[in-house]
DNA sequence: AAAATACTGAAGTGCCGACTTGACTGTTCT
DNA sequence: AGAACAGTCAAGTCGGCACTTCAGTATTTT
């Protein structure tokens, strides 16, 4: 593998920061350089610059850097992931909620 | 409305901590204790509690205390923001993509 | 060539939140 | 009633991480 697998872990611990899901959103709009998403958000290259690797290493963004300028945008995987943990989660649990409507049931039945 | 709207803020906070993440999981597979979620994660009921409350403030869980006990259980809400975020965010980069599409196509057709 | 731009890297600060302790309340068991 | 149990509350500690500064590199502009 060329890269370690991407874990939930990982993706959620980077959305649960505000200022990374700002990016995100940003990045949802179209490609941005890192000044062009610094500028907006008030904070300083560096800061937008250590957040993308974060974003990159999970999966939710990369970059390529052309020239002097490093262009960032969205990629699929990191939501791919989370998708999948929160749909795992809602499965089990509405299993739950059917077994629980199924001993209601019964208790309508007596 | 009797409780703030949830926002997706909270919720990513909420799960962006591997411990929260774990009480979900574990609480996926049906309701427990305040120690019933304790002991195997090797935490403080004070430390289960805390987290609980942050999981009960973004709609991803619920709590109801009967007798010396406190059961909690997942609820869909908090999840169902998520998802929405989530599908937002994806609609917006596929229609990135397939703009890109449509421009590739076109240089093709050059 | 000089200046401005776009970013990078190392190193430091400060604060928030995760977790603990200890004292307490209320409940179940014997 | 007394003891074990389940949880709560207030207060404190501590580490990590978000963000900054500053010095440097590479690129573009004039």
């Amino acid at each position: 593998m060329s890269r370690a697998a991407i874990t939930a872990d990982q993706v959620f611990h980077a959305l649960g920061d505000p200022t990374r899901r700002a990016i995100v959103e940003r990045l949802a709009q179209g490609p941005a350089s890192i000044s062009g998403l610094a500028q907006p958000l008030g904070f300083t290259l560096t800061a937008i610059a250590q957040h993308l690797q974060v974003l990159c290493d999970c999966g939710l963004a990369r970059t390529e850097k052309v020239g002097r300028v490093r262009t960032c945008s969205l990629q699929t995987a990191g939501f791919t992931v989370m998708e999948d943990w929160i749909a795992e989660r809602r499965a089990t649990l509405e299993q739950q909620l059917d077994r629980l409507g199924d001993f209601l049931a019964q208790e309508d039945d007596g």
